[in-house]
RNA sequence: GGCGGUAUAGCUCAGUUGGUUAGAGCGUGGGAAUCAUAAUCCUAAAGUCGCAAGUUCAAGUCUUGCUAUCGCUACCA
């Protein structure tokens, strides 16, 4: 499962290769927070993400992990009483328990404390160091004694050059660091930024960049002295033991350090401008505080070593929670605990559906507000699809007995078709007839569509448009159903010669788009879409028990209508209980008590 | 302080190079239907497009000022 790393690609599937690999990467945690929908939140995107492109029929990869090297990890540990490495186990583990609760299908786990990123991230910057793009500088700047560190120049000028915390006067120090050429790649970012071969999203985090790089750009230091005391924590710098690498500097190459392995740089190759392989997508997806480090310093840093550049840096906004911003003073962290309290009323995919579609994937924050997530949670899940799905199999099971009967081309109200007349013949017939007898319904061409726009938005790392295009195909199955009314249909078909056909065929158009529908939906909620698999027997994945388990086909093949993997007459198709129950807005939040 | 963004129906947001009655989803009102989780379908109401001035035959859409709000301001993760 999830928390499982998957070395090996042999249950790869042979379609996989038909397209270009796909690396998907959340930023390494820092390990002494506590899991909080912040963490969910990037991580679910990029789950989504991967389970999408995967659906697809892409070879993904998909890396999340845990930064442990700050000096203030060792801080915390001692205060606990506990080793570095035990400390840092243990949070790890906290991350790992509620990545797993969540169902995140990463591919690895990634801890910076790892020897395989060590030794790897160390070679990294030792090739920088002998190229001298990391050169040995001084660094002149503002020195809180109380704290022993250092302020940034504008935090120092706005505390008056006293310490932000004390008071006390800072000191004006100067320090022999290592320094990255930063101000080399000015140029060079600006153009590829500006040529979209790096692409920074939303468009307003991309302008809001170019404006900071148009300000200039200075070399940063990468390193710090080692003090006597310091603890043994962190990289040093190769060749210079009296150094220490910056946390985050050491941090960022993890994305790189976690596939430079044999079997793994396919997602992260090095690349000549004649290769013939397909390009393949390099996405890191983060909170926007990280951003300058992952658009600016982090490309420079793999163009100063050769490698390819990542396609596509997205950096989403915040969580607030019921209208107020997240803060410790406030106490109101959406902590994993709260989460845990939904899922375990609405769903693990309710969570999902709710943080994925109504989540500020975009420059602007998002609120978690309770009345608004039941809102959702209703019209989406318990009166959208939960519903159709309900109300399709039960007239399959009532009127054709469980079982699908014949297939059809889902076309209704053209010329030759008769199923649709004969429905509002019944209609008529039952003193109801329709309002507009001109109306047609082409569900095939629909779900052609909709997985055209799934493809095209996928292109460009979107993933609301995948399931918002699901959505759109059960909304119109309900259209499809109170128009042919076909319970009004079944009970009158000795009235009309092809009656039961007509009656098949409507129920059938409807629940073959309601399969294709899920599996544009699968990717937010893949646990409650593989139980209706299960229930209307459908053989999408390779094991119909295990949703992380691999699809059968991809995505094209599978929502082909009425294709190979399509319902079929004889399949059975069984109702079971609701997928989503109506909640109660009257109800309270679930507390995580 | 500097640079930048945003202000459009009760809520969340779309609104292309300025051009006829400003759109969607959710919520709300009315009607229909009853297969379904009282779900669904049809339909309606609701906006002086932050405020003020300007450019123009014509501005939500351009300019200026004001107000509110948000982000970035680099080496803590």
């Amino acid at each position: 499962m999830t928390q499982t790393p998957a070395t090996d690609q042999t249950n790869t599937p042979a379609h996989a290769n038909d397209h270009a690999p796909c690396y998907i990467t959340t930023p390494i945690y820092y390990v002494n927070d506590r899991p909080h929908i912040g963490h969910c939140y990037t991580t679910l995107v990029a789950d989504v993400l991967a389970r999408a492109q995967r659906l697809l029929g892409r070879d993904v990869f998909f890396l999340t992990g845990t930064d442990e090297h700050a000096e203030k990890v060792v801080k915390a540990a001692a205060d606990n009483g506990m080793s570095p490495m035990d400390w840092a186990t243990k949070n790890a583990e906290r991350f790992k328990d509620a990545f797993t609760f969540m169902g995140f299908s990463n591919d690895d786990f990634v801890r910076t404390t790892e020897d395989r990123h060590k030794t790897r991230a160390s070679a990294y910057i030792k090739k920088l160091k002998d190229a001298d793009i990391i050169y040995k500088g001084e660094y002149k700047g503002w020195y809180d004694p109380s704290q022993e560190e250092y302020v940034t120049e504008t935090t120092a000028k706005e505390n008056d050059f006293k310490s932000p915390v004390t008071g006390k006067p800072l000191e004006e120090r100067t320090e022999e660091n290592y320094f990255f050429r930063l101000s080399n790649y000015e140029t060079w970012l600006k153009a590829t930024i500006n040529s979209g071969e790096l692409k920074i999203l939303p468009e307003a985090r991309k302008n809001e960049v170019l404006g900071r790089i148009a300000q200039g750009l200075n070399d940063v230091p990468v390193s710090r002295r080692i003090k006597q005391g310091d603890p043994d924590w962190g990289v040093v710098m190769p060749d210079d033991p009296e150094h220490r690498v910056y946390v985050w500097i050491e941090a960022l190459c993890n994305y790189l350090t976690t596939v430079d392995t044999e079997d793994r740089r396919k997602y992260w190759p090095q690349r000549s401008a004649d290769d013939a392989h397909p390009a393949p997508t390099i996405t890191h997806l983060m909170a926007k505080d990280i951003l300058w480090f992952h658009a600016v310093i982090w490309p420079a840093m793999l163009h100063a070593l050769g490698e390819t550049i990542p396609s596509t840096v997205y950096a989403h906004a915040y969580w607030i929670a019921e209208g107020r911003k997240m803060s410790k003073s406030l106490g109101n962290f959406i902590e994993i605990d709260t989460l845990r309290a939904y899922a375990a009323r609405y769903h693990l995919d309710a969570v999902r559906w709710f943080l994925t579609t109504q989540g500020p994937l975009g420059p602007t924050d998002a609120d978690f507000a309770h009345a608004r997530f039941v809102e959702v949670y209703n019209a989406d899940l318990a009166n959208g699809i939960g519903n159709a799905t309900s109300r399709v199999s039960n007239m399959i099971e009532k009127y054709l007995g469980g079982e699908i009967e014949r297939t059809c081309d889902g076309r209704f109200g053209f010329e030759e078709g008769v199923a649709l007349q004969t429905a509002r013949a019944a209609r008529a017939a039952a003193g109801n007839p329709v309002d507009d007898d001109s109306r047609v319904f082409d569900l095939r061409s629909s779900c052609e569509e909709a997985l055209r726009k799934a493809e095209a938005s996928l292109a460009n790392d979107c993933i609301t448009d995948t399931l918002t295009a699901g959505k759109a195909l059960s909304d119109e199955v309900d259209a499809f159903i109170a128009y042919a009314a076909p319970f009004t249909l079944a009970k009158r078909l000795d009235e009309f010669e092809h009656g039961q056909r007509a009656l098949a065929t409507i129920l059938y158009a409807s629940a073959e788009a309601l399969r294709i529908a899920s599996l544009l939906l699968a990717p937010a909620m893949p646990f409650q879409m593989a139980e209706l698999w299960r229930r209307w027997n459908c053989n999408h994945l390779t094991l119909p028990d295990d949703p992380n388990s691999p699809f059968v086909a991809p995505l094209e093949h599978l929502a082909h209508w009425a294709g190979d993997f399509g319902l079929k007459p004889g399949q059975r198709i069984a109702k079971g209980d609701p997928l989503f129950m109506r909640a109660d807005p009257a109800e309270p939040a679930p507390s995580a008590n």
